[in-house]
DNA sequence: AAGCAAGTGGGAAAAAGTGGGAAAATAGTT
DNA sequence: AACTATTTTCCCACTTTTTCCCACTTGCTT
């Protein structure tokens, strides 16, 4: 199980060290992709086959055919990368994945379950104020509807 | 599995390499074709043979597209280039295909899964911001018409 | 305080991408 | 058919990027 968040520097090569705690459930190759709410889905190879078997179009079909799985294929795998983990723990970081969600020095890596997730540290900050204040007005609606 | 985005020059020989995470599975043949939406399908011969099985076998006909067929056919197969790739990974792309997508000094790159993509630079980009934005809803559509 | 582990940085070697010239092939002309 | 001109192919070379390896720093543990 993926848990915790860490800051890690993203150095002028685009490399970034993965907290060691994921590194074993991790593996030495994972898929990174574009993710919901401005982040970076990390999934292992094994995770990420699942999620293809589920989007693979029946054998019948192209799937070229329809305009909006073109549209949801070309961001599902044009904007994805199969990425090694090197001997030190480190992974590259594609540039256009980089620009994506606008990464600069350094990132927020964050284990959610069964992926792991990049942001943008400033934007995981505001994220996390976000839910937080969310959090801390629902449980005063809780208790003061008692 | 074909996935990623790289933006390759075209030099004045037509000439332009492919990225080399592409090569082995590309193989040292390929197939080119116009593409939908503004860009050309590149295709390793196997997953030609397959295209071409499901575009012609006409017990499984294509019912939203009966009355079209044969043009669609004639686009496909009319204007389709066997392109060899040479010794260091290039190809040569047919003049007719650059002019279709209106390619000059430099292509975007892109494996969809299964085949490759190449894209005027910029309608890529352009492309991108689009799907971005509606990446969302779309997700929703199609997990809504399974 | 020493030793270890995790994270970071940088240099050198290797690979990828690009450009260009010469040989070969094709086409055109007389 | 022979010669010339143009296009295509093949090969070599240069430049930039990537990869691999080593080493430093920081902070924790014993």
């Amino acid at each position: 199980m993926l848990l915790g968040e860490y800051i890690h520097t993203i150095d002028e090569k685009n490399r970034m060290s993965l907290p060691v705690k994921f590194r074993k459930e991790l593996g030495k190759k994972i898929i990174i992709t574009p993710g919901l709410d401005q982040c970076l889905f990390v999934f292992t190879t094994k995770e990420w086959e699942k999620v293809t078997k589920k989007l693979s179009n029946s054998e019948n079909d192209l799937s070229f055919l329809s305009s909006d799985k073109r549209s949801f294929n070309r961001f599902m795998f044009g904007r994805a990368a199969e990425v090694e983990i090197d001997s030190i723990g480190r992974i590259l970081i594609p540039p256009f994945l980089k620009e994506r969600i606008n990464l600069k020095n350094s990132a927020a890596v964050v284990g959610v379950e069964d992926r792991v997730e990049i942001w943008n540290e400033k934007a995981w900050t505001v994220y996390k104020e976000k839910v937080e204040k969310e959090a801390d007005a629902l449980a005063e609606k809780l208790s003061n509807s008692k």
